[in-house]
DNA sequence: TATTGTTATACTCTATAACTATA
DNA sequence: TATAGTTATAGAGTATAACAATA
């Protein structure tokens, strides 16, 4: 369907209200993990991944995945096993500190979100609910 | 207020969405300029500012900024003249070219969104004008 | 003597190209 | 010969320290 105006309007404001609340995220918690680590990090926790899946899903080139992973292994927060079929190949898993680290950094942020969300009325969160859901599939398009 | 388990569930869902969009938002629109290079461009949107004002107001240090600066002023996009009241400071302020590029920038981001937005119902709308008026408050914070 | 801005230098993240090992 | 990963090298952004000009 081709945006009318009031969806334009509507589409900037959803957008900055969005940045704003993201930029005000990560500043409030910078945290020990730069941003591309906690990324990646992130994107081991479902199941081990190669450098080159997670260079590709990270969108960087494979390179600086090399080094971010580095960084993550001298951390202590991921663990490298060989591939079982493929000899080129290397497997990279969460260690128990690694999942630690990602549940401290994610309690942080959302420390941040609730303190503010706690003063706002059920009304308002009922509407912020029903938002979350709605955005969620709009990212996902 | 003390945040609940039902606010803290919700802040995770919030804090999430907004991260995703912004993301999104972020990567879909590369665009010419890099991030701190539009961060800012939209300073100087209001009124002309010192390098040491937008070196705090983004929180990098002052040889930062001034690199920043001296980018936008090889693109054109900035114009600097002499403090009228005080010779040490110098003041930065945007030329035509720089007010074109940040209504093209943020056009390419709300049309990324627009365009997402179109698809949902009037009643999916109306509850994201209402989250939207909600985290602007809450990113004000 | 304090402040504003710039230059000097070093470190980090990123990329492309070259290299090694395996398929 | 093609692919996965690493190493070599260079480019861009950031920071701290040192410097020049002005208050």
């Amino acid at each position: 369907m081709r945006p009318t105006a009031e969806v334009t309007g509507l589409a900037t404001d959803v957008r900055l209200a969005c940045m704003r609340i993201a930029r005000r995220v990560r500043f409030e918690n910078a945290g020990a993990l730069a941003p591309h680590q906690f990324s990646a990090l992130v994107r081991l926790e479902d199941s081990p991944r190669t450098p080159g899946e997670l260079a590709e899903v990270e969108r960087v080139s494979a390179p600086s995945m090399t080094r971010t992973l580095a960084h993550l292994e001298e951390k202590g927060l991921v663990r490298r096993s060989p591939h079982p079929t493929d000899g080129r190949q290397v497997l990279l898993a969460l260690t128990d500190a690694g999942r630690a680290t990602l549940a401290e950094v994610r309690a942080e942020r959302d420390e941040w979100m609730a303190t503010r969300l706690a003063d706002l009325t059920a009304e308002e969160r009922r509407t912020l609910r029903e938002a979350t859901a709605i955005l969620a599939r709009v990212a996902a398009r």
